[in-house]
DNA sequence: TTGTATGCGTTATCAT
DNA sequence: ATGATAACGCATACAA
């Protein structure tokens, strides 16, 4: 295996001039680069990474904690649908990712290990780990990080994180577009975090006179169709439901299924995230989503910016989100012909 | 930020003692340990990882090389579910896997330049992304890899896979088991690898009596509902359908659902896999499946004995599927009468 | 059992 | 523009 030195010796030149010409500097000349790129080229020499990272100072990687317990992935998909983005944005700037499983229990102990370890250069948390303690640790030591996700607390920590009041004021304006005044809202329990930002988004854009009724449960698919059930059977005629989430949207849609109403035509369904089962359904709902994948990029755009420059004080970022008009909203019909 | 000289110059000894010490060298004496483990707690040393990298030549890592496009995640959840089941077998012995986005354009490129640059110790690389050309640097360079899925041509490269024929197998005898006699297979077309694995299975522990018909399509919802019609639409009396797919399998309830037939009481419905599903439809899905976490794990301890030893030619290696019974299957009742 | 000395392959500083 | 050389922090062969 040639090392530098074999490069040196081939070019007639010291090692130091050839580390510059391979490097870029720009005090060396054209010539001399072209033939230490060529004699590299005909020994076939690649720098040991190893001796880079030591030499240099900095390992250009950072390492994601997170949890990663058996069937993860099928739970929570969103989270590596972040780290491809989160891995596409380092790699433009020659960064790597490293994954690292990690409890709530041992996320200090671990942060600690890997950045006086030196085995990385920045560190990804995921907010379901992230504690006030950790918190401490991290400002304090100045150590370059991005939490994904919004902490539940109060702190100095750099997160990211998607914006789901603003997700809520989407759906909601966006079927006052269609015509709707008479919206029903399903919503998960007041404990799910979530769920309470859209309703709150929803809330904030509507307004008490497009409101007919709001009702919370469970967030499976049998609940979501129990609570439909019940909307459907009131007096007052509802033109529209907002579904906090894929699960309670699809139990909803088999309600109105049961009783013979036709979605869109009926009554307009509009919910959020994609995942799991938005476009499985019939019709296929329109949803209020997030993209996950330009979060993980913008996450590791900001962790960069955070290791070159580790007094940065971003703070937070939140993406946007799109409206993901499938077939289970339409225009309202109803009013449409008051205004007319 | 305590080096090891400063440990060694604190417990009153030489770096190298204190090196041995902590690395559990046993010609040191019990005392020198207990001191210098108590100096190095003292001082909160942490041995700079970057140096030992660079010092024992070896970085204790491997990178997965596979493709990371955008919606990967959800498309393909299992890839990350591996990965999860990967890490947990690395991390066991203070091993970690970097993640590396990769296209079959350039997997002879990175492979090499990773494994010379020695920015890795190994490599684990999707089956979707080898080549020939990859298969010939790799069994050639000697390097310590494994690939994630069996690769669709001959050669001497070390990978991983479930078995699909075998799941085949113990779809159609769980079957048998339950009585059924008259059973139509669902299937995807002729170039789905996987569907044809599996239907080779079903049929190989069937026999040809047993088989009512096989019918294939596009591996889409819709495709499996115009084929179940198709199917209830025989006169030839069927007890029980395998589809090869959540997908064929989704759309085959409908049709059941649509002529009124009740699964599983008149017709048992079996199929693979849990993904994306399997456990949302009414009812939840009687699937065979495989353990993908474990299948992360078996491979992440390939790996490592393969870079242990690196002239250890183990070839291939088989998950093992199991049964998942959920809602839709039963014993058939109408052989059940003859056989008492 | 302990210590000395060398090597690991680069980068970077400072002369020239 | 180029080169000599000192770090970088640890592991380890060998000497004691």
């Amino acid at each position: 295996m040639a090392t530098i030195k074999d490069v040196a010796r081939e070019a007639g030149t010291s090692i130091s001039t050839v580390s510059k010409a391979l490097n870029g500097y720009y005090t060396i000349s054209e010539e001399k680069i072209e033939l230490v790129k060529q004699v590299a080229e005909r020994l076939g020499y690649r720098p040991n990474a190893r001796a880079q990272t030591f030499a240099r100072k900095a390992t250009r990687s950072v390492v994601l904690l997170t949890g990663l317990k058996k069937d993860i992935a099928f739970e929570n998909p969103h989270m590596f649908e972040i780290l491809a983005g989160i891995e596409s944005s380092l790699r433009e700037k020659d960064y790597s990712v490293t994954l690292r499983h990690c409890d709530i229990k041992d996320v200090c102990f671990l942060s600690r290990e890997i950045m006086s370890g030196k085995s990385a250069d920045g560190l990804m948390i995921h907010a379901s780990v992230v504690t006030k303690e950790l918190s401490m640790i991290l400002c304090r030591e100045e150590i370059p990080h991005i939490v994904i996700g919004k902490p539940d607390f109060r702190s100095n920590l750099c997160w990211i994180d998607n914006n789901n009041e603003l997700s809520g004021e989407i759906a909601a304006r966006r079927l006052m577009e269609l015509g709707h005044r008479k919206i029903a809202l399903i919503g998960s329990l007041e404990d799910d975090r979530i769920s309470e930002d859209r309703i709150k988004g929803v809330l904030s854009e509507l307004g008490e006179p497009c409101i007919a009724k709001i009702i919370r449960g469970d967030s499976t698919i049998e609940e979501g169709e129990r609570m439909g059930s019940i909307l459907l059977s009131e007096p007052n005629k509802i033109t529209a439901i907002i579904c906090v989430n894929n699960l309670l949207a699809v139990g909803c849609l088999r309600a109105l299924n049961e009783k013979g109403i036709v979605v869109p035509d009926d009554v307009s369904l509009i919910t959020f995230d994609e995942y799991p089962l938005a476009k499985y359904t019939i019709p296929p709902l329109t949803t209020v989503s997030i993209d996950v994948y330009d979060l993980g990029v913008q996450a590791g755009k900001l962790l960069l910016r955070k290791i070159k420059k580790p007094e940065l004080s971003i703070q937070s970022y939140s993406t946007l989100p799109v409206l993901v008009e499938r077939h289970t909203t339409t225009r309202c019909l109803l009013f449409e012909q008051d205004t007319v």
